[in-house]
DNA sequence: ATCCTCTGTGTAATCGATTCCACGAGGAGG
DNA sequence: CCTCCTCGTGGAATCGATTACACAGAGGAT
C-alpha cells in the first residue's frame, strides 16, 4: 500500500508538503498542491490512520460499550450513536458486554488500548475498578442509559418515573390491584430505579409491593420466563406483570403461553422499552417508550464536548407510556393508537 | 499515560527488554523479567495498540460491514462474529450500511484506512468499485450472507432453496394457490435468489408467479408495507404473502392490520429469517430460519484462515422451515412447535 | 590459557504520518 | 542598493512500539 513517501516521490516534493496538502495547510503553492493531488489520485493513496493517530495522539474514534446488542433498545441506541458520531467526523467501535462484567471489562480494556478518544458506557454492574480508574485518569467518558453513582461523569438517560406513574394509574383504572414486577439486576441503575418508581407509584395508589411480587431478573429473556413461572405458581398470582425491559417481557410471554393462559384476560403484561414488534404481538403490548434516538445523539454531543474541551452536559429526557391492549381493553382515548406509534424505519 | 520508556526507566532496563518481556521472548533473565513486570504493575502500563500496529503492520482487528443493524438477523450475525473473533484474539469493528451503498462505501473506506487485518462484508449492492478494488488489491475478505459474483472471495451463506420448496409445499397443502412475494433489491444475491427459489418451487407445483405478485422491496419495513398495500389493492389479492426478510414481514403485518384483515383467515404471511418475536406475534409467523450463529463462526474462521495464510473455505449451510400458524391451521405434526423453537437467549 | 558458543542485554533503525525550525527567493520599504 | 518580511519548501525530530545487530561476559572444550 502506497505511503506518503511514495506520493512525495511521485509528485517530486517532500513528505512535509504532501502532508500539508492533505491537511489543507495554507502555505502550499497551487502548483505543488496540484502535483500532490495528481500523485494521490494516480497511486490511489489513502493516509494510514494508524500512523496518523500515533503522531497526533487522537484516533477520532469513540468506544461504545453496551450491555446487550441483542436487545433492540440497545441496537437502536447504537445506531443513533454511530449516526451522530459520523456527523461529527468520529467513528464508533461497539463492544457488547452481554450483561457480563468480565466481558464489559474486556471491551473497556481493548478500547483503551486502542486509544479511543472517548468512551460511552452503559454499565452492566456497579462499576469495575478498571472503569473507575479510567474515569479518574481523565479518559473522556459519558454514561448512557445506566450510570454509576459517585463518579464524576456526565449521564445521559431517560427518566421513567412519570411514565411508570402513568402506567400504574392506567392499571389501577382497569381494576388491577395485585401488580408484580420483573426487576433488572440491582447493581444497575435501571434495574433498581424502575423498581423504586414502581413501588412509589403503587404507594400513591395505596397499593403494597410485597416481596413475592418482585422477581429478580437480569434483563435477559430466560430470567423473565423463570420469574414469571414463579409468579404464576403463587397461591395468589398477580393481576399484571410489569417487565423492566423488553427481553424479559418476551420471556414472560413465553411462560404465560406455556401455562396456557391468555393475555390480558387471565393476566396482564406491560414492559419497559418499546419496540416495533410490540404492535404485533398477541396482544399488542403496553410499554414505556424511551426517546432512544435522542438519547444517543445527546450522549455523543456530551462526549464530544468533553473531548474537545467544552463543558459536557448531563441530560435527562422523559420516557412516555404507550397504551396497547396487554393489560385490558376498553380504553376510549386509545383508539388512535396507531398514530402515536414510533413508526419502524 | 505511561509508555514503554517509562517502564524501562522504572525497571532499570532498556525498552528492548521490556518489549521482550511483554511478548514473552525466551531470552530474558528471570531477574529482569520480574523487575519489568513489577514496573508494569506499579505504573499500570498498557501497551499502545496504535504504536504496535504501526510497527507490526497488523491490527488484530476485523471489519464487519452489514446491511442493517436494526435487522435482528444481522444483529445476531454480528454478535456471533464478534464472539468467534474474540476467541481467536481479534476485535471486530462493525459498520452499519443501512442498505445504502454510499454508507457502505464510507465504512469500507474507514476500515481500510484503519488497516484492519480483514473484512467481512454483506454487500448492499452489486459491488462498489472501492470494494472490488480492495479485493483485487489483496485485502483479506469474505462475503457473508450476501455476495458478489465474479469476485474471487470466499462466501459463507445459507441456502434457502430446499426450505423455500418446503414452504411452498406447505402452502400448497393448505390449499393456497395465489402466492405473492415481497422481494429484496435485485442487486443483492439474497434479493434475487429468494425470488428465484420461490418461482422454481411454484413451478414444481404447476403454479405461476405473475409479475403483479412480485413486489419490489428493499429489506426495510416501510417497503413491506407499501408492497403489501399494493397486493391488497389488486382485483384478485394473493392468498399468501411471503416476505423475503423479517422487517418487510413486519411492514406487511402493519399493512394487513391497517386494512382490517386477519391473518391467516383473510391472507397468509410467511417470512425469510426467523426471530424470537415471531413466536409471539398475532398469529405466530411461519418462517425460514437461518443457522445464523454458525454462519458467523464459519465466516470468521474463513477470514482468519485467509489472514493467517491458510486456504479459506466457502461454506453453504441449509436453512430450514419453521411452521407456525400464519398461513393457516390444522397441521397435526405441528403440535410440538414449541420444542423446535430456537430459544431466545 | 585460548578460543568458541551461548545468553542476556542495549543501541538504533523502522513503521507512516505531523510539525517545528531553518533557509532561500522574491517583494516592499527606506 | 540594502534590509526585512513573507511565503513556500525541505530536513529532521517525534509519537511508542518491535526487532536486527552488536557485544559483553560466562562457561565449556581443547
Amino acid at each position: 500500500m502506497a505511503s506518503i513517501k511514495d506520493v512525495a516521490a511521485e509528485a517530486g516534493v517532500s513528505v512535509a508538503t504532501v502532508s500539508r496538502v492533505l491537511n489543507s495547510h495554507p502555505s502550499v503553492s497551487a502548483d505543488a498542491r496540484a502535483r500532490v493531488l495528481a500523485a494521490v489520485e494516480s497511486l490511489g493513496y489513502r493516509p494510514n490512520a494508524v500512523a496518523r493517530s500515533l503522531r497526533t495522539d487522537q484516533t477520532r474514534t469513540l468506544g461504545l460499550v453496551i450491555s446487550d446488542v441483542l436487545n433492540p433498545y440497545f441496537t437502536e441506541l447504537a445506531r443513533s450513536v454511530e449516526e451522530a458520531a459520523r456527523a461529527l467526523g468520529y467513528s464508533v467501535i461497539i463492544g457488547n458486554a452481554d450483561e457480563r462484567p468480565d466481558l464489559q471489562d474486556h471491551h473497556v480494556r481493548t478500547l483503551l488500548d486502542r486509544r479511543i478518544d472517548g468512551l460511552l458506557v452503559s454499565p452492566t454492574d456497579g462499576g469495575s475498578p478498571l472503569m473507575l480508574e479510567a474515569a479518574r485518569a481523565g479518559t473522556p467518558m459519558v454514561f448512557v442509559d445506566r450510570w454509576i453513582a459517585g463518579v464524576d461523569v456526565p449521564v445521559v438517560r431517560a427518566d421513567g418515573q412519570q411514565a411508570v406513574r402513568d402506567l400504574v394509574s392506567h392499571l389501577h383504572r382497569l381494576g388491577h390491584r395485585r401488580l408484580a414486577i420483573i426487576a433488572g439486576p440491582a447493581a444497575t441503575t435501571t434495574g433498581s430505579e424502575r423498581v423504586e418508581a414502581f413501588r412509589e407509584a403503587l404507594r400513591e395508589h395505596g397499593l403494597p409491593l410485597p416481596d413475592e411480587l418482585i422477581g429478580q431478573g437480569d434483563f435477559q429473556a430466560a430470567s423473565g420466563r423463570r420469574v414469571t413461572e414463579a409468579f404464576l405458581a403463587l397461591p395468589e398470582p398477580p393481576d399484571v406483570v410489569f417487565a423492566a425491559d423488553n427481553l424479559m417481557a418476551l420471556g414472560a410471554l413465553d411462560a404465560i403461553r406455556a401455562r396456557g393462559l391468555r393475555v390480558p384476560q387471565d393476566i396482564g403484561l406491560a414492559a419497559f422499552d418499546d419496540i416495533p414488534w410490540f404492535v404485533h404481538t398477541d396482544p399488542p403490548i403496553t410499554a414505556i417508550a424511551q426517546p432512544t434516538g435522542e438519547l444517543g445523539r445527546a450522549a455523543v454531543r456530551a462526549l464530544v464536548d468533553r473531548i474537545e474541551g467544552r463543558p459536557p452536559e448531563s441530560v435527562t429526557l422523559p420516557a412516555r407510556l404507550v397504551v396497547r391492549r396487554s393489560c385490558g381493553e376498553n380504553f376510549p382515548e386509545n383508539s388512535s393508537e396507531n398514530s402515536s406509534e414510533n413508526s419502524p424505519a
